[in-house]
DNA sequence: TAGATTGTTAATCGATTAACAATC
DNA sequence: TAGATTGTTAATCGATTAACAATC
């Protein structure tokens, strides 16, 4: 059965589907061939219940009194996770973390392909990551005109951030992955996922504390 | 007025104080000293009515007809968040991904300090960041005994991250902080964070092609 | 067929928003 | 004081869970 036309996906269930993902791999290379919801849901710590909402979103990918076949399901995940394109990526900011993201092999195995990286530091411009050149910012404009640009990746400082953003509303890029602890402004239609990891960190400073905090 | 005796906030009223604590900063740096729910909200993007019952989970901090003291709310957040106390943390995996983390300097101002990196890698091990050693994985045990670690920082590729988290259950560290793409399990009592790269990128691969998939 | 498990509707639970009396 | 804005209760909205008929 084909995709639903529903309009409205909660982003509750959007973040579930990775995890779906990753999960359906890992059965796949156990070659374990066939699934129910039951099962599934113990082993990512969902209730089965909500496994079947959330697959039920796209369409029906199960089949009664059987459950469901892992291969298909794991491609039909791919599918919606939009992983059966291609993406033209590049990285700004070739620090540590940009190349740390330039390093990752994980990313072009799902169709990501990191085309460049960007920086001001002349240290930086002209050295090779993995292959992968680090060109100077000021070629930025005319690179995502000459080879498209899917998705940034923005890995400079918070101070630069909203900057190089500007540069990048101007273009057609058409989605951001922030990880500058700043909420950036984009320009209508491009699509920003942040990782901001110093929210992360106080999330789990909050979490040690807890007990103690509401109990003192 | 001081904390209350609640047990239960929501994990989505947690991942919102990292929020506050940020743009409290930054109001404060503008010498911004007073601020109403209604102004804040249109800051950073949520109703007035949510951040005065986020706040009110934890205390009244606000004042009828006036608003909210900037610095005493941002002092008020920093306690509850932990940010108070000192944590000693380590990095176990001193690949880029772990010297970006030690590299960052913005931890080390909230009270984060960064005692050592531990790495299997002979080219790595001995080497300095920051002035930090990266030591041997076999040294791990004896350093947790002696320092003492309130949190372990886990950037190892997968295949390690169960192995460690393994070592890290039978000593007492309290939190760690998960950058590999697994799930771990944890000793009782000890947090967990999980900061999954690939979870974030596919979900921006999934919203960058939404509109296709469910008009298709 | 009988058993199993889905897809889907209904019930429950929790989180967000609205409203307003309290009060600075 | 009058105006503003909180703290808090009530209403609404949305997400999760439970239940079960459909069906493989």
């Amino acid at each position: 059965m084909g995709g639903k036309n529903l309009s409205n996906i909660s982003i509750a269930v959007v973040r579930r589907l990775p995890k779906y993902h990753r999960y359906l791999k890992d059965l796949l290379d156990k070659e374990v061939y066939r699934i129910s919801s039951k099962e599934l849901g113990k082993l990512i710590g969902f209730t089965a219940s909500q496994i079947r909402q959330d697959l039920n979103c796209f369409g029906g990918f199960g089949q009664q009194g059987y459950g469901y076949n892992v291969e298909e399901l794991y491609k039909e995940i791919s599918r919606i996770l939009g992983l059966n394109k291609n993406y033209n990526i590049i990285i700004i900011g070739a620090g540590n973390l940009g190349q740390a993201i330039a390093n990752y092999t994980g990313f072009g195995k799902l169709g990501f392909e990191l085309l460049a990286l960007f920086d001001i530091d002349p240290r930086l411009i002209g050295m090779k990551i993995k292959g992968i050149p680090v060109l100077n910012m000021d070629k930025l404009d005319e690179f995502i005109s000459e080879h498209g640009v899917d998705i940034a990746i923005v890995c400079a400082p918070k101070d630069f951030a909203q900057e190089i953003t500007d540069k990048l509303n101007k273009k057609n890029v058409r989605g951001i992955w922030n990880f500058a602890p700043a909420d950036l402004n984009v320009a209508e239609g491009i699509i920003v996922e942040n990782v901001n990891l110093s929210e992360s960190l106080l999330t789990l400073s909050y979490l040690l504390n807890e007990k103690e905090l509401l109990s003192g």
